[in-house]
DNA sequence: GTCTATATTAAGATAGAC
DNA sequence: GTCTATCTTAATATAGAC
């Protein structure tokens, strides 16, 4: 996970692959027949349970919709490290990898702004709004982690997510 | 750039290069020595040019604060093409090539969102908050670049960047 | 300045021993 | 299930003709 984060579809080797998980090249091929392409994949999906169970599963919580969403904010915090990791399904719906990857990225995505839309209409905004709202919550999470990697500041990431945790 | 913007470093391998500019390799080459490293170096310097002329510059027009961060707005959705392309800085600063390119990269962004915030202190914020203001937009801006990719729906770049001209 | 041809290295992938 | 060894292809890079 931390190789294709890092480097991307392309800079993720099958001989970096094999470094960061102490197994030989055939051992991969093993355990993922069909690949790199294969492992991508897998990856792919642990990326998106992880996503959900971390960050938009706690939507679902009790809890006012304001503590709802500063849960999901953390959530996110959580998947991220803090800013010093990356989204893999970031990573992928932007690479060259994205035209094979990048269609169930993008309707996860929209089932997640769909779940968020939900909770800004809980709170009182009409359907159009809390659309609006909703996008631009998750444009947020990935504006910041995107600048963080840009400004490579530690804390940037840390003041960023605090700044947007007052404004919920 | 297209190449690079499009696959990201170890993506754009040199036959691509080669056939998107309608040269040789072996001609690339005689134009950059340095080879694929020193294309992606000289096309970044190109992208802090473009950006900076096409976005960042016309935060020191004639005009109201609320008008020139508007025209920082236009700019930006021209040079990435109305959320049809990629900003190749984002791109180097996040993948495996991130060492070689980003403290450039950094620098040069240090240095803009320096020039944003002087914008929002002319509009009357505290320079803390004025600061605050340049990183929210800032990453807004990008924010919704990514999004844009993620979701890979037609229109929501332009919905995103709409909103967010409403909001200054 | 551009090309063909080629050298060299690394990448993705497989065979078969253990 | 893991390994060494190997195959094939593609990548970076260069030589040298035109």
């Amino acid at each position: 996970m931390t190789v294709f984060q890092q480097q991307g579809y392309e800079g993720a080797t099958l001989a970096k692959l094999a470094a960061a998980s102490g197994l030989g090249k055939a051992s991969l091929y093993h355990h993922f027949p069909g690949g790199k392409d294969e492992i991508a994949r897998v990856l792919m999906r642990k990326a998106i349970a992880d996503l959900q169970r971390l960050a938009f599963s706690r939507l679902k919580g009790s809890g006012s919709a304001r503590d709802r969403l500063a849960a999901l904010l953390d959530g996110f915090c959580d998947y991220v490290d803090q800013g010093r990791g990356h989204c893999l399904l970031a990573v992928l719906a932007q690479g060259g990898a994205r035209p094979y990857y990048g269609s169930e990225i993008a309707a996860q995505f929209q089932d997640w702004l769909q779940m968020v839309t939900a909770v800004f209409e809980e709170k009182g905004e009409k359907p159009k709004r809390a659309k609006r709202s909703a996008n631009h919550f998750v444009e947020q999470l990935y504006g910041i982690l995107l600048m963080s990697k840009i400004l490579d500041q530690p804390g940037h990431f840390q003041q960023a997510t605090k700044r947007l945790r007052k404004t919920l």
